[in-house]
DNA sequence: ATATATACCTTGCAATACTAGGTATATTGT
DNA sequence: ACAATATACCTAGTATTGCAAGGTATATAT
């Protein structure tokens, strides 16, 4: 209900948690979900695993990652490595683009705003 | 259910339209609702109705903004003008040094080369 | 035998952007 | 005079996502 700054640095995370992670996964051709929580973390970003896992499910479903599990090892538990798809890498993109634009606008605001510019309000109507 | 650009879209906003109201009534002292759409609208940030106004009431509840109905002027609708107060000011602060952030992050993520040279991104100045 | 680290998953809650309406005043067109 | 438009604000209801708080399972160290 309240507005402080701990819930808006929860808000400010939808979807930049899924650009970042995308982002990872690109870089490293394929990754699975533990890895990316520390390497995240060693990014600045922290990111839970109740947050993690299912953001990863939800883009699996949707054929924007590819999720192949790995046991050959034999050592230590099953992991689920996840890659892009075609698909991801386009909407990767797109998502890039769209961020990109937004930091920029954020910019344009806060520099344009010096001037205290109120010449496009109508204080009365013509 | 599906993770598509459209939806992405609309969570990536979340949060971002807070920091950027903000900082548009901030440098202009004071804005009403309609006029804060089109002036969003000039710096490339689109925003429903339905978002802003309880967005701004919001905020207002919770004493980051101040609002004032201006009905002197006699012509035309009345307005309800918001200004910054000082808890507005602080939150502000704060929203911008995490935003910025989080953008370097990304960026670092994004030039894999391990360098992480954030020093070209501009940082507003305070 | 117990604790820790690794690795994945699920349910339920809280918060926000959007859809799709609604109300009201003032100006403009016919 | 009347209708249409622009201005200006508001409110359900819905969908989505981040987080809290649990759970399961394997391997290693004490």
């Amino acid at each position: 209900m309240p507005i402080n700054i701990k819930n808006w640095s929860t808000q400010i995370k939808k979807g930049y948690l899924e650009i970042c992670v995308l982002s990872l996964i690109q870089n490293h051709k394929k990754l699975y979900g533990f890895s990316l929580i520390q390497l995240l973390e060693e990014h600045g970003i922290s990111i839970k695993e109740g947050t993690l896992y299912p953001l990863l499910s939800r883009m699996a479903n949707d054929g924007v990652l590819k999720a192949t599990w790995e046991t050959k090892e034999l050592k230590g538990h099953p992991r689920k490595f996840y890659s892009l798809s075609k698909n991801g890498e386009k909407m990767l993109l797109s998502m890039k683009e769209e961020y990109e634009q937004m930091f920029k606008n954020f910019i344009d605001i806060n520099e344009s705003g010096g001037k205290s510019d109120t010449s496009r309000i109508r204080v009365l109507p013509r």
